[in-house]
DNA sequence: GCCATCTTGGACTGATCGGTCAAAGATGGT
DNA sequence: ACCATCTTTGACCGATCAGTCCAAGATGGC
């Protein structure tokens, strides 16, 4: 029962994620988190390091999954950011709806308690988020609007992002989540095609 | 020491609301929410009955102390249901902004939380919001759109103000925040608009 | 002034928290 | 075959959790 690792990391990592993700950092006890991955205390501390050090690793594990889905999603329609938003949705969706996994999302999860992390996991929270908006802000980048409309569009992007964590957590069906990033995605088309017309002008 | 009650029980509910509304429910002790109001347990339990009693009790006073403001704003526009929903927001962000009291919403918090609470404080969360809903669809009645949209719309409304709630938590500026009402009013105007117009036809 | 009634503060319980540690066992290099 | 090195298990630590309980004290009716 010893000499060379017996588990396999990542695979102890997505569970643990899991347990943090659906009970947040400080409902996650080590005794979940060691049921959840199969490990004893020794093995979790001499992998990971700490409870707090691995929720980060688990932060950087969930950031690198969905991220490279949401980074695919945008980037599918390139020079059409409004159906580049519509496909992050569609995946934020699809990963609300998988039964395998826990509802809502580790991100939203963990920026709602940021005030009661450790200062360093509160700036890797927030570091997450900036790093959505800034992947969503260069799906919008091919468009005229300027500068600033790109970048509170991408921030009212990540805001419904959020609203979609929460609201799922709170059991609300998948019709009405849709019907919401529907909204959101005829904002972000009104608001490019403004911008586009006059220079900040009324809607027609 | 004893006798009479020795406290003013609104205003120890007012305290152990703000440590549910910083901490979450399973981070607030009952020694956080007895220093916080000044009592012990004898009084706690003698008084409310219990934490989840006391959580209940919280809730209930938040969303009948914000739950009037947001009566008020969005009364205070009839025929007028995109100010309504302005005004909403507006005192939204202003309890947000206030420094007296934690950031986010007890609400939303609770929501985010609701997989981890009991059943009849899950239920409870679900049944606020969803007054939440109710009130923001009563506002947008005022308007030629159909049943429908209007729901959506509410929902709509509810998301963002919700995710308003993460952002702050996360330490959002104001101004973010505010930038994401602006596009959320816009695109309750031009639903409402588009709805006013065409049968459900396109922007113009 | 006395006493039944209620409130209060703090001690206490058993459970659980995150974290540490040592004993036991498996491994690979030599 | 042996041994230094590493992993694993599970007991253990002090702190803290929610909840119970009771002695002490204050009150108001009489």
């Amino acid at each position: 029962m010893a000499g060379r690792k017996q588990f396999d990391v990542d695979a102890a990592l997505d569970q643990a994620m899991r347990v943090f993700w659906q009970r947040g950092y400080a409902g996650a006890s080590l005794d979940a988190l060691g049921s959840a991955t199969g490990l004893g205390r020794g093995s979790l501390y001499g992998t990971f390091g700490g409870k707090e050090a691995l929720f980060h690793q688990c932060l950087d594990r969930y950031a690198s999954v969905y991220g490279a889905r949401y980074e695919r999603a945008l980037a599918a329609h390139p020079g059409d950011p409004v159906r580049a938003v519509e496909a992050f949705f569609d995946v934020v969706l699809e990963r609300i709806a998988d039964p395998s996994v826990p509802t809502g999302c580790l991100i939203a999860q963990s920026a709602a308690q940021s005030p009661t992390l450790t200062q360093e996991s509160g700036a890797r929270v927030r570091g997450l988020l900036d790093l959505q908006h800034r992947r969503v802000r260069a799906a919008l980048a091919d468009s005229s609007a300027d500068a600033r409309t790109l970048d509170e569009l991408a921030t009212f992007v990540v805001a419904v992002n959020q609203s979609l964590a929460v609201l799922s957590r709170a059991g609300a069906p998948g019709t009405e989540l849709r019907s919401v990033t529907r909204l959101a995605c005829a904002t972000v088309a009104d608001s490019l095609a403004r911008a586009a017309s006059g220079t900040d002008g009324a809607p027609n």
